[in-house]
DNA sequence: TGCAATGGATAGTGGCACTCACCACTATCC
DNA sequence: GGATAGTGGTGAGTGCCACTATCCATTGCA
């Protein structure tokens, strides 16, 4: 009962008291359809609502909040349905204890197909396990992130670019600067419910904003070494200029972008 | 003619002379599939063999080249072949001076899907406007990749980790570092013709492993932090430990993974 | 009374990355 | 001269996935 603006445009429709909203409010809230709602609840991404009749079921903050959280994790994160599902289950298992529970999650996330046998990526586990050691990392090399870690340095050996290893140490400079900081801040945060959660969505959503951030550092590199200085000013132009640069972006986007 | 082991088994099959190879030696040395290299080459991300005769082409090594490319594009990079595709068609486009084909890759590698306007979307736009003047970086805040970072934080506010931000900065130190080196690579590597493709293989293969890495950093630092040093030794163990490490990976993968 | 909205369920949609089936043809072996 | 494997090209089909449409009986509310 209660909340819906159209079902019940005499109550205030920001505020839902004990209850919770209807799944149309919900919907509203978030900006997902209720048939995508529903379909979300049928594949136990998010919990069904709590029945005060047989057609009747509330939605409150928890709910919104998860529903947010999926949406981020498919349209940011880009997880499939299934791995949000894994990796969910993963969160609301409150028996396990939380660092088994941390570590499923880790791994699910993480989880890539394998391929077949290849000499390539032989070479790359070699190379992981030798980066591991010379940094003295605490990790297993047949963990599925290191596993992660082959398959990407197989694939610029097989596409011709095998010299990329040798930056392989300033790569990972930058990880352990970011997964410190990252252990911080979740540290400093959810307590015990909410911190698989936010383990959750600092890998998830720090991916996204790392390699956002690393294109944005490349169009200025370019900037930087080549140039743009133009006419107009340094920044937020066209950033005209003569980029020319190698791996980076040449500039931010079309003249037209800018307009 | 020539070259393949069966057609012609007194040709030694390693060698291609000036002709190259015919589809079926190009897909076993791929590992990709007679057909899926006919679908490709439907699709535009491939070119088409020389044809000696009406049914008869050969592939060269360029040929071999560039469908490694797409593979660690399509499985390591993630991108949909609508998505190589228009990369592809910006690197094979010889006549535009390099630096505007370098940006367009760029653009594509960046283009994101946007959705409805919104809020968190318009702080998040102000948070990287504030970030750029801040940094100095000489980039365009209507570019696709500063609307991709603006999207990344939208997401994180949205899913009620808005406190992230003030992670930007230490972020963006790690992003910068990654660029430079970036740069430096390319600008070492190839001269003009494989410039625009080591780009994009940067780019995109560059994300696989950065975010493999911080993963792999996220699973040491839990350990380093909460201790693993079980009753075998610290390395190259399951990761046993007490991780309960917030952001990061409780450990490198299950206990059976290791075996 | 009337009607929008709800929970629940089944079936259908559109997109994507292939994959199959088929054709006429060719290269090579015997 | 067969016989056979392989080829380029094409249209149709497959399986998966993230929804989306349709329908139903029931309900809250004016």
């Amino acid at each position: 009962m209660m909340g819906g603006e159209l079902a019940r445009p005499d109550v205030d429709e920001g505020e839902e008291g004990e209850h919770g909203v209807r799944i149309g409010e919900l919907s509203r809230r978030t900006g997902v359809s209720v048939p995508t709602i529903k379909y979300y609840v049928r594949e136990g991404l998010l919990p069904a609502g709590r029945l005060s009749s047989p057609n009747q079921a509330s939605y409150d903050a928890s709910h919104e909040r998860r529903l947010r959280l999926v949406r981020a994790l498919l349209d940011v994160g880009g997880l499939s349905v299934a791995a949000i599902r894994e990796v969910l289950d993963a969160v609301d298992d409150t028996e396990r204890p939380v660092h088994k529970v941390l570590g499923e999650a880790a791994d699910r996330l993480a989880a890539r197909h394998v391929g077949e046998p290849d000499a390539a990526l032989d070479a790359a586990r070699a190379a992981v396990a030798d980066l591991v050691e010379r940094r003295g990392w605490r990790v297993n090399v047949k963990s599925p992130q290191a596993e992660a870690l082959a398959g990407a340095l197989a694939a610029l050996e097989r596409v011709g670019h095998g010299t990329f290893v040798e930056l392989l140490d300033d790569y990972a400079d930058a990880a352990e600067k970011v997964a410190g900081v990252d252990l911080a801040y979740a540290a400093r945060s959810a307590r015990r419910e909410g911190l698989v959660e936010s383990a959750v969505v600092g890998t998830v959503l720090g991916d996204a904003l790392l390699t956002a951030l690393r294109r944005l550092a490349h169009v200025d590199a370019s900037a930087r070494a080549y140039g743009d200085g133009g006419p107009e000013g340094p920044v937020a132009r066209e950033a005209s200029g003569e980029p020319g640069a190698p791996d980076g972006e040449g500039r931010g986007s079309g003249p037209d972008a800018a307009a």
